[in-house]
RNA sequence: GCUCACGUAGCUCAGUCGGUAGAGCACAUCCUUGGUAAGGAUGAGGUCACCGGUUCAAUUCCGGUCGUGAGCUCCA
């Protein structure tokens, strides 16, 4: 018999003879301690059970509870035991389909006539805990795919059948614990008594493969967790987020809200919601007209014809509502702002010298949403766009690029997003323009990014017809994306529209067309903005900055003067005023998240000051009105990143 | 759009095994004038989402519609 060296990643080596298995391998190679951690290895080529056995010299690298592997691998392996229980449960009428990890759990996928109720959930955690708590191991075996098809076929599971014959390998790995097999890459955990902590959480319904034309299938979501303690913070993180909910601060906060009568999807913006937004905006014009764009305003419907001509018909009819009838002919409710700054630029004759033309809008723009699709202010069908178009000279565009992305950045960090994401999509199956030109866009964009230093995912196939694009999604307070800010190259439309520039040479040429959006929709990113902050926005943007509170009606007309001159002085500013106790109206203050309470009573009185409590519980030194009022300036400045230290709220 | 769940006062929710409903908060009036997270009393508020069906009787059971939530799909 032939010998192996066979060594642990960073450690030791030995030699075993061929047909030793992982597990024997790490009993020589590591400490117990180090060995109790490790649920898999990997070796070169490929992953392995703990009792896969080994044929050749290999250096293994533990997978271990610890790591983002491990718990991935624990997840699935979770996956098979929920599948085992809910067969065991509910008998063979049960199809299983797929089940693997996902970011923050695992999920599988049941066909079964009856649908799955809640109270079903309790049950099939309790058989699996039964299971979990008989260390059944996950036993690999392999077979020829035909075997495997007819083993699955005689068990009639006839999505485990499709699977199998759409795969191209010869020989098929199974695993099984207890009576439960499943078609499986693997690897597993050694047994499932390394699933300690584990939660089924919802149940949804999913199409198999993800296509609606396919069986709807019963998906059962769940978590785990190598430690008990590690699942509790889990469901704890759950709760924390519920309670950041935009939709539920919205309403508390009376920031927003949405009318069955109106129409889904649709927003109205509360008093308090529209300053915040009008804040935003304010911002964001300031900063365009800072960094040399221009403001535009359009119209909210145009001649469908002009849909024609902008490809929309062809690549976007879906995504839009039905067309009006305006005395004989179709208007079209807008889904985009783009063909309109075409319009605008085609108002004069445009020289080369006039670029780059920046032209921005916070343009409504109102898109088809189905339903089932429609969620708070995340997605919703009538939204308004921070939307610029780009007109740039082909010499241009990647330091057009570039400047954008710098004032994309700039502005998220504002709004207190400093980390996220960035991916560059390129060209879809649905496309208009040549290749050539999707190309040199593709290339502008990578070269951007790339001169600022960013680093980014490609994202095949994901572009827009017209060209390819940059998205960034920012991470929010707890660590979740979004996607907001998108940066698009477009030569199809100014080809389309047919619009030129007379170049240095006195003859006619296409410009490029760069679209962007920096916070994507104002809907969204007012709802993003809620969670992040859990409702408690820098001073900035804070609807209410501060609002006066009386002790007793004695200081009534001494509140309302001091509301009167905080108001002149610009700081926005409300009272309460009401025959109630000072606790009571600090408490309501403070569930408002109102970040400075402006405390009135017969000693400020009679000095003409005021005592200012901060959200944090702490008090100020009482002062004269007009140096609070200075103090909010100086304040709210800083809250936008703006020189220096903010005082601690 | 599809699957499952849900829809009771402005909000958060009880309740009705079929006999047209209740709490807390908010709101109004009164008492209380109280210095850093809920003082007290009284009152007003509901076609129990909408439309049909079954029934002597429907908010409750059944069907449909609309809406909401979790997902699938899609995406700013």
């Amino acid at each position: 018999m032939s010998d192996i060296e066979i060594s642990i990643a960073g450690g030791k080596t030995a030699t075993f003879s061929v047909g030793t298995t992982v597990q024997e391998a790490i009993k020589v190679l590591c400490s117990s301690k180090e060995r109790k951690k490790i649920v898999a290895v990997k070796t070169a080529e490929q992953a392995l059970d703990v009792t896969a056995v080994l044929d050749h010299d290999a250096q293994l690298t533990p997978v271990t509870t610890t790591s983002q592997e491990g718990l991935e691998l624990l997840r699935h392996s979770a996956a098979h035991v929920m599948a085992q229980a809910v067969v065991e449960l509910f008998g063979d009428d049960v199809k299983v389909a797929i089940g693997p990890a996902t970011a923050d759990g695992f999920y599988y996928d049941f066909d079964r006539a009856e649908p799955f109720t809640p109270d079903d959930f309790a049950a099939i955690e309790k058989r699996m805990q039964e299971i979990v708590g008989q260390n059944q191991p996950f036993m690999r075996q392999t077979m020829a795919r035909g075997e495997a098809i007819a083993y699955f076929q005689a068990r009639h599971q006839q999505y485990k059948v499709e699977l199998l014959e759409e795969l191209t390998d010869d020989e098929v790995s199974l695993y099984g614990q207890g009576d439960f097999v499943d078609l499986c890459r693997g690897p597993h955990i050694p047994h499932t008594g390394y699933l300690r902590a584990f939660k089924i959480l919802r149940l949804a319904g999913a199409y198999w493969r993800g296509d609606e034309k396919r069986p709807m299938l019963q998906r059962l979501y769940g978590t785990a967790f190598f430690e008990p303690k590690a699942l509790k913070q889990y469901l704890h993180q759950i709760e924390e987020a519920k309670k950041r909910d935009h939709r539920k601060l919205g309403k508390e906060l009376e920031l927003f809200t949405i009318n069955d009568q109106v129409g889904p999807g649709l927003t109205l913006w509360l008093p308090k919601g529209a300053l915040a937004r009008r804040l935003i905006e304010d911002y964001w014009r300031n900063e365009h007209y800072e960094n040399g764009y221009e403001l535009l305003y359009t119209p909210h419907i145009a001649k469908r014809d002009l849909w024609a001509t902008s490809g929309h018909l062809d690549f976007y009819v879906d995504d839009m509502f039905s067309a009006m009838d305006v005395d004989g002919v179709d208007y079209q409710l807008k889904p985009m702002n783009c063909p309109f700054h075409i319009a605008i630029y085609t108002s004069k004759k445009r020289s080369y010298r006039d670029f780059p033309l920046r032209w921005c809008e916070l343009g409504t723009v109102y898109r088809y949403e189905r339903t089932g699709a429609l969620q708070g202010l995340m997605r919703v069908r009538g939204f308004t766009q921070d939307d610029a178009h780009i007109f740039v000279l082909p010499a241009q565009l990647e330091e057009e690029i570039f400047n954008i992305i710098d004032l994309n950045l700039h502005i998220l960090k504002t709004f207190g997003f400093s980390e996220y994401d960035i991916y560059l999509s390129t060209r879809p199956e649905k496309y208009v323009g040549s290749d050539e030109n999707w190309q040199k866009a593709t290339d502008a964009l990578k070269g951007a990014l790339d001169k600022k230093g960013l680093s980014y995912e490609i994202d095949p196939g994901e572009g827009v017809f017209y060209g390819p694009k940059i998205d960034i999604k920012i991470k929010d307070v707890l660590g979740r994306s979004w996607q907001c800010s998108t940066i698009q190259v477009d030569f199809n439309l100014p080809e389309r529209f047919a619009i030129s520039y007379t170049g240095e040479d006195g003859k006619e040429h296409q410009p490029i067309m760069i679209h962007r959006a920096l916070m994507g929709s104002l809907e969204r990113f007012f709802g993003v903005l809620i969670e992040h902050y859990a409702g408690a926005f820098p001073l900035w943007m804070a609807p209410v900055q501060a609002t006066v509170l009386n002790i007793t009606d004695n200081q009534l007309a001494y509140a309302d003067k001091v509301y009167g001159q905080l108001r002149k002085a610009g700081v926005r500013v409300s009272k309460d005023v009401r025959n109630e106790k000072l606790n009571f109206k600090i408490r309501e203050a403070q569930m408002s998240k109102i970040p400075y309470m402006v405390i009135v009573g017969d000693k400020e009185m009679e000095t003409g000051q005021v005592t200012v409590r901060l959200k944090n519980g702490k008090n100020l030194d009482p002062m004269p009105v007009a140096e609070f009022a200075e103090l909010i300036s100086r304040e709210s400045k800083k809250s936008q990143g703006l020189e220096g230290e903010e005082l601690e709220n």
